[in-house]
DNA sequence: TTGACCAATGCACTTGTGTGCATTCGAGAA
DNA sequence: TTCTCGAATGCACACAAGTGCATTGGTCAA
């Protein structure tokens, strides 16, 4: 063995062109939708490079113009929402021709300023926030290095980024209305200690309208986003004199967990000893053993707004851009007084 | 204006060495470890780094060794168990230093080619197949262009890839024996259309058990994996003459399914009326209205081993690693006969 | 027959890195 | 003072693409 020189694992348009008997610059133009190349040439590329098995580098093609490449900050990935949110999006981004890099997030600052570096080392295209707390610094790096930035969910009002939400406030007077009129005397809300915007509006809107009637709202904060917070809710919530008839969970997973520690822990009845009022919609909250009323956040709305600012190169961006979430009718909820 | 020049988005390591008043080499050999670079000469580098903004743009360098790029191929992200494997992967990858590129597929293969090829495209080291059905043909180019390529809970016996897997068998004759134990006379056992190797390999093994035996099972196949396939199948299971009393489902979300509908549509009690086994251990099933006896798959082994063998650059490879399922008794199935 | 014109092609430059090689500079030893 | 040695630095090239510009070859009309 003279040459320690092993076939080169990725083939270029080099080899291509000289298996071709052409320049590379004929192999780039076979490649580049409407070059001028003879169809005799063209013939001759596309068969070099077919039994070479040649591939285009987009990471060479991303360093003159751009990379198309969007990263997608997410935490809490197995969230049924996060899930549902995660799947929507890299769906669309694929249709659209966009590749996705994801980044899997703690909620820790320092882990998410380390993903967004990440972000600018790969001179993502864009950028899209579906959770954590980036530091406004870092995210306004990101801009300055001319990505664009979307922000989901969340309530900075960072100059330049694009900002999309559901309208919690909505939401949340809904539920009120929704369990007053099924004649819900004791309200409570189970919420986490999260303290993201989305559920603190959830939580104030709800909390207020009840006090506007003059009537006070049993608050219930146990630990993360999640079913076994809810379920400890649940649990203190009946384990004392008086216990809510009514209550909105700011989320899904809070109101299963709370259901079933009602249901299997107290023997209660729902509708009929306590209604209940979630949000998001995850699939879960359709199953038999639920049947949650709750509010549908528009994911697929979303994603294609997403999209739409995306490929729009000169969107100003930093307006908020509400969504509706649409009501779910199932049965936790009473129609009206027992 | 004279000039349409606008300033660049993205900043250099030219532009940082003129601003430095260094070499553009001495700012290279800032950003590379254990590289030869004086104090000082490193200080205004940095400083200028940190004055501009400046990323090192891991495309560029990916353009002349490896990329450190990963793609994970996967459909049916929403899925619990779906959602926790790429949960635990890009965790897992992103503290290697690797970047995960997810490509979201639908099952069928013309979706899954295109998918391969991007992942060719973007020059990935590695590619990792959670699902679908990529044409042998496609993965056998991924192995000539130097990638290691995972498959997860596959059966093909490609050359070269690494492949790793759950015991199937395992699982399905310990299902077997759990409801035998249990005192069920008549089996079921639920599955979905969906014909993918580990499903088919359970059903095959809890069959056979029980044909040994001289028990013939009954099997129903209504649909997609999934909670609605599973209802359907209780539906079925219970709307005609002769019902089951035991029933293995190859999948969490068909036995949630099918224990709703034996729940609310035919007021079956579990497990005094009607055993359930499922498998994979999602976090629904550990839901208090279920409390299903399954088995959970070791995610977070599994996406060890991937590791382990990405960062083991000569790792053979094409033999298959088989994973133990870890039993977890829940309350669907009674410790013994009635 | 010749000028004009157009399609096809190749050369050379661009993008942002990392790095081998040569050069420089300064310190320490003889 | 001079020689040696090592650290620091810059030049130039490689990587894999796209593309402006010049060149070539061929066809058609005058």
């Amino acid at each position: 063995m003279t040459t320690d020189v092993k076939p080169r694992s990725f083939v270029s348009a080099r080899m291509v062109a000289e298996k071709a008997g052409v320049s590379r610059s004929a192999v780039s133009r076979t490649f580049t939708h409407g070059a001028s190349v003879s169809e005799e040439t063209r013939r001759k590329v596309l068969d070099a490079a077919g039994a070479l098995g040649y591939h285009v580098n987009h990471l060479a093609r991303g360093l003159r113009e751009r990379s198309n490449i969007v990263c997608l900050v997410v935490a809490d990935m197995t969230t049924p929402i996060r899930a549902g949110m995660v799947d929507v999006l890299t769906r669309e981004l694929q249709a659209s021709g966009k590749i996705t890099m994801v980044i899997n997030t703690r909620a820790d600052t320092e882990s998410v300023s380390q993903a967004l570096r990440q972000t600018l080392n790969y001179r993502a295209d864009a950028t899209v926030v579906l959770s954590g707390t980036p530091p406004a610094t870092l995210i306004e790096t990101c801009l300055a290095n001319g990505q664009q930035v979307v922000l989901i969910n969340r309530d900075d009002k960072l100059v330049g980024s694009h900002n999309l939400g559901v309208d919690n406030a909505m939401a949340g007077r809904e539920a009120y209305f929704l369990l007053r009129r099924a004649g819900c005397q004791r309200l409570g809300l189970v919420t986490s200690d999260a303290g993201t915007a989305s559920l603190v509006e959830r939580e104030r809107v709800f909390v207020d309208a009840a006090r506007a009637d003059g009537i006070e709202v049993a608050v219930f904060e146990t630990g993360p986003t999640g079913y076994a917070s809810g379920f400890e809710a649940g649990r203190r919530a009946f384990g004392r004199s008086s216990s809510p008839d009514g209550v909105f969970c700011v989320t899904d997973l809070l109101a299963l967990g709370f259901m079933d520690a009602a249901m299997h822990e107290f023997g209660l009845r729902i509708p009929e000893d306590l209604c209940v009022v979630g949000f998001d919609d995850i699939e879960q909250a359709g199953w038999q053993s639920y049947r949650l009323t709750t509010f549908a956040q528009p994911l697929k709305d979303m994603a294609e707004q997403v999209m739409d600012l995306l490929l729009d190169p000169d969107s100003a961006g930093s307006e908020r851009i509400l969504f509706e979430p649409t009501p779910r009718w199932r049965k936790s909820v009473r129609p009206g007084p027992v």
